[in-house]
RNA sequence: GGUGUCAUAGCUCAGUUGGUAGAGCAAAGGACUGAAAAUCCUUGUGUCCCCGGUUCGAUUCCUGGUGACACCA
């Protein structure tokens, strides 16, 4: 009935056979997603054992290498029962965006296309999992220059002269835009002055196609249960040496890669300005914060097949 | 046992010179196109502890009760 034949291991686990049932013929794409803490990491390992795949990381964060504790990144014993892709990859002060994403990944399946049928990719980073299945807008990457100069005229001037200019420079971007969020407006502008086009022309909000099915399942629980799931787990990260991980990046703390739930609770905490426990309780809310999110966003995709656990 | 203070949103409390109430935190909902674990927006009806009294009207004043805290015995 299928192209791809998945062998007896796939009556053991009830996702296995789940995603059987309904997986396409041809070369596939399957895309494990769901907030944060839901259990994907583990999940992940036994349907590439059994499908015979390699693991493509969605996270945008782990995909950094010295956050493997703050990240619950997968551990080098989980890597070495499956090849891992973004995982670990970059340093703390690299560039790294959606778009590269993208672009990495679609020339990872190329390849590994050639030599496999289904291929998995695992996360729960959402812009990152839609730029790869649909695809995101052909926007140059800013100039650090262009970037710099922008903050430093925000944080002289304010945003209101910024306002005006946009309006000015890409009328029909500041009529539907969200006024009031800075980072959106600089972008625009920043758009605007690199490439003396307007934002808006880039804007085309066409979904790509891909060479390959795409095929999509959602992990949840409930939220009583994932809750619990993040608190312990935030304990845990504690436990394992999370504070000195924070430490070991605190020279860097500026850095996007940093500006990230758990290790900006934990500077505080270095400061002096926090107390640990105090630090440990923000974090359980800021990744509860961040599991809706995420549950808000996933719930808008159509696609998703939905799996409780 | 006596005296005093307090009892208001899940929590901490503000307030109504008597016209049924609002902040912070917590919580909930949403947006999202090259920094996305980012960034931004929206949302507060609750027996104002209980019974009675005064009053056109009580969460507000008064009697009593219950509970908490403090001090005195």
């Amino acid at each position: 009935m299928k192209d791809n034949s998945l062998g007896s291991s796939m009556k053991d686990n009830p996702l296995l056979s789940i995603v059987s049932d309904s997986l396409p013929a041809g070369k596939t794409l399957l895309v494990l997603l769901g907030p944060t803490a839901v259990g994907k990491t583990e999940l992940a390992l036994s349907l590439a054992e059994a499908l015979g795949s390699p693991i493509i990381n969605a996270d945008s964060r782990q995909i950094y290498r010295d956050l493997p504790i703050g990240t619950a990144a997968p551990t080098t014993a989980q890597q070495a029962r499956v090849r891992h892709y973004f995982v670990g990859t970059l340093g703390i002060s690299d560039y790294y965006s959606a778009a590269r994403y993208e672009t990495d990944v679609l020339t990872l399946c190329e390849e590994l296309f050639r030599t496999h049928d289904i291929l998995l990719l695992s996360g729960g980073s959402m812009m990152y999992i839609d730029a790869v299945c649909r695809g995101i807008d052909d926007i140059p990457t800013i100039e650090p220059e262009v970037r710099q100069q922008l903050r430093q005229r925000y944080e002289t001037e304010g945003l209101r002269p910024l306002l005006a200019e946009l309006r000015l420079l890409d009328p029909e971007y500041y009529a539907l835009a969200d006024l009031r969020n800075t980072r959106r407006i600089l972008h625009a502008l920043e758009v605007c002055y690199q490439t003396g086009r307007t934002f808006t022309s880039f804007r085309t909000a066409t979904h790509k196609q891909r060479p390959f099915h795409i095929m999509k399942i959602g992990l949840r629980r409930q939220r009583a249960d994932l809750f619990q799931r993040i608190n312990s787990r935030v304990d845990q990260m504690i436990t394992d040496g999370f504070l000195d991980e924070a430490r070991r990046m605190l020279p860097y703390r500026n850095e996007n890669a940093l500006n990230t739930v758990g290790y900006k609770e934990l500077f505080q905490v270095l400061d002096g300005t926090w107390e640990l426990p105090f630090a440990v309780e923000r974090i359980k809310k800021n990744t509860r914060v961040y599991a809706k999110k995420q549950m808000t966003w996933f719930s808008r995709d159509p696609d998703i097949h939905w799996i409780d656990l």
